[in-house]
DNA sequence: AATTATGCATAAGAAAATTATGTATATTTG
DNA sequence: CAAATATACATAATTTTCTTATGCATAATT
C-alpha cells in the first residue's frame, strides 16, 4: 500500500517469476497470486499489469493462449523459450539487487 | 550498470541513509561513496541526484550548509529533525519490501 | 595542452507506474 | 429480485522518477 513505489521496476521480473512456477497463468490470477503471496503488501494494478503482459508478449518472452472459460475469456499466459532464459537472467539481476540493496541499507556506510 | 531501473524508486532512501551514517555529506560525495559501496554496481547519476536533494529539502528532511573549499562550492547536506524520523520509516520500508520480494523469487509460488 | 576529475545545475525525453475509465459476465447479498 | 461485488479484459491521461544531454567553472593529471 504505502511502499507501491519501491517496487517500480521490478512487475516484469515478477510475472516472469510466476510463470516459471505455473506454467500457465492469466492476469486476473496473477493479481491475485501475488495480493496472497505478498499478505496485501503488493497489489498489482490492472493498469499496470496488462501493459506489461503485452510487452513481454511483443518482446517474446511470453505466450498467449485465449480460452473461454464458461462465457468469459481469459487469456493464458506461459513462457517461451527464450522466456525462460530471461526468467533465470532477471532473477539473477534481481538477487544481486536485493543482496546490493540490504548491504546499503544495514552498512555502517562510513568509508574514509 | 544493467539493472539500473530495479534501483527506481529507492534513490531517496539511499540518500537518507547514507545522511544517517555521514552527519554532513555532499551530492559529488554520496555519488563517489555508493559506487565504492556497491562495488560499481550502483552509479547514481546527477541528474537523478540533484532533482532528489531539492525535493528532500523542500520537503524539510534535509538541510544544506554552503561551503567554499578552496575555490570551489560544495553544498553540504545533513538530516533535518523530521528527516531522521523519516529515514527510520524509509529504512523500515525498504526492509519490508527486501524480504517481500525475496519470498517472491524464492517461493514455489503454487498456491490453491 | 588536453584530458580527466571535482562540483554544481537543469532541460528534454523515456520508462513505468497510478488513477480513472470503459465493457461485459457471474456471483453473492440484502 | 435488485444491487453490489467479483471476475476478466483493456486503454487513455497523468504523474513520478529516472536517463541522457548539456552547461558552467575550477583543479589535477597526463
Amino acid at each position: 500500500m504505502s511502499n507501491q513505489k519501491l517496487f517500480k521496476g521490478s512487475l516484469q521480473t515478477i510475472i516472469l517469476k510466476l510463470l516459471e512456477r505455473n506454467a500457465k497463468m492469466y492476469g486476473y490470477e496473477m493479481v491475485q497470486h501475488v495480493k496472497q503471496l505478498t499478505n496485501e503488501e503488493l497489489n498489482i494494478t490492472e493498469g499496470a499489469l496488462y501493459p506489461a503482459l503485452h510487452k513481454l508478449e511483443s518482446e517474446g518472452f511470453v505466450e498467449v493462449e485465449v480460452l473461454k472459460v464458461g462465457n468469459r475469456m481469459r487469456k493464458y499466459y506461459s513462457l517461451t523459450k527464450s522466456g525462460v532464459t530471461e526468467t533465470s537472467d532477471r532473477i539473477g539481476e534481481m538477487s544481486r539487487f536485493l543482496e546490493t540493496m540490504e548491504q546499503l541499507i544495514t552498512s555502517k556506510t562510513k568509508l574514509a
